[in-house]
DNA sequence: CAGTTGGATGATAAGGCAACCATCCGGGGA
DNA sequence: TCCCCGGATGGTTGCCTTATCATCCAACTG
């Protein structure tokens, strides 16, 4: 009775270990997975039998045994901006050293699709998520929680996260770069601002301060997300026949700053003393172009970095804080 | 008999959705993977069923039993450049659109250590893998070739592949260079290397060819990888006495190219006049700055994409080519 | 109208591992 | 000397799905 499929993988499995080594498949477990159990000569024994045969575990089956997959969904816009890249690159070796893997979704800042793309990560049964950014639809919120599992968002501030927060409110960014550039006595001010969420917060909040100080502020279109260089030139060609005799400009990212300064050097705008600029984001190009450029600090790889340790203290049974705001600081350098 | 664990995990499952649609779980594990082959009414039924019970099916369980993950193992040093984001990204990208979800590691350019990494990805069973670089141990080679899945390797060349292979010689690249150096009539070189075997394989080759022209090369120590701006400008600062009166100088990155302009504005040597500049990568920001850089442009996004679909055809049955070379040429800009 | 064919569906049995409980054994205490 | 205790190890069963037949039925062939 048993014509049962072609047969198995031909691979070396656990039984064959722990016939080789003379113990019990449970023995050969514990050996890889709690070798404390074991007694130093059992265990050395299996151990060398595992070598000799090349055993690769399947975490698959003991996945599917245990309930446990040991690998962490993330869900990040791209990871072609240091924005992103950045955490995921904190959160990915974090993780690592606990023996966790990543499995890696990018949403291309599609947010429509989050349902979808959480929906297809959660067959995978991750024992944790990752997500970018903290808006998310009623549907969603209930998906997540139906998971069961320890779900952070980074990128992003809101009073009631999902689970738990790795984060700040964009609109304070804006808003306190509005506070520094008004205390440089600035009262004309500018925005080249991406199209995702966070960058149209920054806008929001950056906007509703000036008016506070009884400015407004000259908008370009919203610039495609992840924003580039090139999106940084071409808008300040946009903006620069509305430019007064001396502007204040928030940029949405480092590089988006990097292209405004470039292209008004090439206008013959004087910068700061024409047009003053911040980014956003601290990136390398920021800190190390000539001039360097003023910019907003914030920390992606202790997001990452952190997010992976709530989640690592989650998943040990811990209580790590739902809600941690990360500092941000204004960085003047020589664009203001 | 069945003092059983504590318990399922209360999560929907497939019996669950097929006694409540009234079919055989069976019909069900149709509806999702071959649908097709299930007729339109009960089709409709049993999705009809999933919805409205929120059934989110487990492919680790699927895997287990299928003998197919689903998932590709991806092997980078890093996605803080753009080097590897880009192929990642496309790579991502391609195998998303199929159903297959990255499992990224990333190995911060630790050679040594590669074989444990390839060693822990396949304990999860990727239905594939992608490798960054084409030089291996023997011992890495014959668990790749254990593990019986298809291997893509990118971003290097060797005559022969462990499997498939995507990429384009590093050293060819380093004596483009040179060539195209020695036409504009230059007999001064230098080279900013990082200390990756790319970065080293691109300086061999520069070497060796100025060399035949009847050349030598000015080296600064090899830079750390990733290399950054700061690199650039640290190694030009270093370079900088034993320049001579006109110097053509290789980087190993666009972002390093853009650290030597900056620093060569900053000390007052003249580009291109008296330094010439070749970058690599064509990256976003020696398009976009001041002189643009003069690069070798290869397609990072092409080679992922490429990868990703040789992976997906081998996995179909298919019999995609073992050894693509990607094209690279030099852009000559404003920098030589 | 019997026989055949093929599409739709179902029943059964893995897939490889770990949770849980049972068992075994040696040493310590009374 | 006997019992108990605790560490080490083993046996059994379930984790949830899909591969592989087997079955069923309707339409079709001649």
């Amino acid at each position: 009775m048993s014509t049962r499929r072609t047969g198995s993988t031909g691979a070396v499995k656990i039984t064959d270990v722990a016939a080789a080594a003379g113990v019990a498949p449970m023995t050969v477990s514990r050996v890889l997975n709690t070798p404390e159990r074991v007694s130093v000569e059992t265990r050395e024994r299996v151990q060398a039998t595992i070598d000799r045969l090349g055993y690769v575990p399947n975490l698959i089956a003991g996945g599917l045994s245990s309930r446990r997959s040991r690998m962490i969904a993330a869900i990040v816009p791209t990871i072609a901006s240091p924005m992103f890249s950045d955490p995921v690159q904190a959160f990915t070796d974090t993780l690592d050293h606990a023996g966790y893997r990543v499995i890696l979704a990018l949403s291309n800042y599609n947010d429509a699709g989050e349902e979808a793309l959480i929906r297809a990560m959660l067959t995978r049964r991750p024992d944790g998520l990752l997500l970018t950014g903290a808006q998310h639809t009623p549907r969603v919120q209930r998906l997540l929680r139906d998971a069961h599992i320890p779900v952070v968002e980074i990128w992003d501030a809101t009073e009631q996260p999902v689970d738990m927060l790795v984060g700040f409110d964009h609109a304070e960014v804006g808003a306190a770069v509005a506070d520094f550039f008004a205390a440089q006595g600035h009262t004309h001010f500018a925005s080249l601002a991406a199209g995702d969420p966070r960058g149209l917060a920054r806008r929001a909040g950056f906007v509703s301060q000036v008016a506070r100080h009884g400015g407004t502020v000259i908008e370009a279109a919203a610039l495609r997300a992840p924003s580039g260089i090139a999106d940084g030139r071409h808008g300040l060609r946009e903006l620069a026949p509305a430019l007064g005799p001396r502007t204040a400009l928030l940029c949405s990212s480092d590089l988006v700053a990097f292209g405004a300064v470039t292209e008004a050097r090439q206008m013959g705008i004087a910068v700061p003393e024409r047009l003053a600029i911040c980014g956003f984001g601290d990136f390398d190009i920021g800190r190390n172009s000539e001039p360097p450029i003023t910019t907003v600090s914030v920390d992606g790889a202790a997001m990452g970095r952190i997010a992976a340790e709530n989640l690592l203290a989650r998943m040990a049974g811990g209580s790590p804080p739902s809600r941690i705001l990360v500092p941000f600081r204004i960085i003047p350098r020589a664009t203001t």
